[in-house]
DNA sequence: AGATTTTTCACTGAAAATAGTGAGTTGAAA
DNA sequence: TTTCAACTCACTATTTTCAGTGAAAAATCT
């Protein structure tokens, strides 16, 4: 006789998790122990002794405290939660971070519907699990073939960034100009030029759309 | 006696589908007719003249073919289909550009479970339906006089881009100024700027940055 | 054949972005 | 403690973009 699989649910989306728990329901050896709308209530969830989970499904993009602060959490304070990462995004630094936090497992959205459940009992094995099309974003790292075509998000780049810049670089892809971004950050427009024209130069673009495009595709945004 | 309300889902989460049909099977008197995955999909399903749905509930994200293009689908074929939004999104663009393509609900993901249900019986008779926290985005912007007559300001009819403008917002994203663009293309500055301003209207950003987000979102580039 | 859309060009005025140069302040690291 | 990066502001000059208006030829659809 085996014990059943105990699996707590963390997304802002109440409807993405009554899509999971009608999906759990229909396999017998696993069972919901509860769910979580915010990163807030993962934490407080697991700060208390008497909650626990084999497996924790947990999304990325939360408000507030999002899936990457929730994982730093459990690292911090040495709980080790075994959790499968749902999320929309298919980028390789988020699969990398999220697995240098120590996550075991992650499913693209678009994939959860068929393959949780397997995925729910790798994981609660001990197993790692990755959905097909996260297996070929980290294949392709692997063989260097991203970093040929260029597609790999110059980080370095991003790195050199100051905070100041990275903020004004923020409002430039919400449309702001030169003068709202000085009033909505208390600064000179001079300032806020001069920092224009520090972007410009350190991610060698040419104009606004540019240093957006930028921002975008390394997923600044 | 009533008819039971006919209802198609289209997103690229088939997990949150689930999560849809969960949450409408607890009421008898809706049912979904189908559901799809991609914009494609929805576009073939209705093409049909045998499928029908009293309530289309669409994504706007989706790959390929987003909600807005099967929208514009719908506008251009006069299929009055009533449709309700499902987005994660809570620009205010993006409601008004939905709402001037016909549609008639609008539901963000993070209250889709609670209010997906009466969203359903509202569109179906005609009605309009927001979530409330898109509701008071939509108050912000508006003057009280226009949502008390339940009319939302039809903006500019955000048709889908003429062959000309999307050559020229490609440019935009590599960064051309419309002096580069003008040679590029053997064209007047004069008809740069044209295009320029046609696509600042049609697509309703403030400037460049803007068309050059809208562009990338929409996997122009 | 007529209506509509698309494409093309023009002019003006205002706002914004880009380029170059210079310089004071501050806080942290060497 | 000096050095350096980050942050801040200023001024000028030029280029580019944005906004409004108008209009004619070509293509497309009905």
């Amino acid at each position: 006789m085996k014990e059943k699989i105990h699996v707590h649910v963390a997304d802002d989306h109440k409807i993405l998790i009554e899509g999971i728990i009608a999906v759990i329901n229909t396999d017998k050896n696993i069972k919901i122990k509860g769910y979580s709308l915010t990163g807030q209530e993962v934490i407080d969830w697991f700060s208390k002794k008497e909650n626990t989970a084999d497996v924790l499904i947990l999304d990325i993009s939360m408000p507030i405290i999002d899936g990457f602060q929730v994982l730093r959490y459990f690292k911090k304070n040495s709980i080790d939660q075994k959790v499968i990462i749902l999320s929309s995004y298919d980028d390789l630094r988020i699969i990398q971070e999220v697995l240098s936090l120590g996550c075991k497992g992650y499913i693209s959205k678009s994939e959860a519907g068929e393959h949780i459940l397997s995925a729910i009992k790798s994981v609660s094995k001990g197993e790692q699990y990755f959905s097909t099309d996260i297996q070929s974003i980290l294949l392709k790292s692997l063989s260097g073939e991203m970093v040929a075509k260029g597609k790999i998000p110059d980080k370095f780049l991003i790195d050199s960034l100051t905070e100041r810049e990275l903020h004004v670089l923020k409002l430039i892809t919400k449309e702001y100009s030169s003068l709202q971004m000085a009033e909505a950050m208390f600064l000179s427009v001079y300032t806020i030029e001069t920092y224009r024209k520090s972007l410009l130069k350190k991610l060698n673009v040419k104009n606004s759309v540019g240093l957006a495009m930028y921002a975008f595709r390394n997923k600044i945004v």
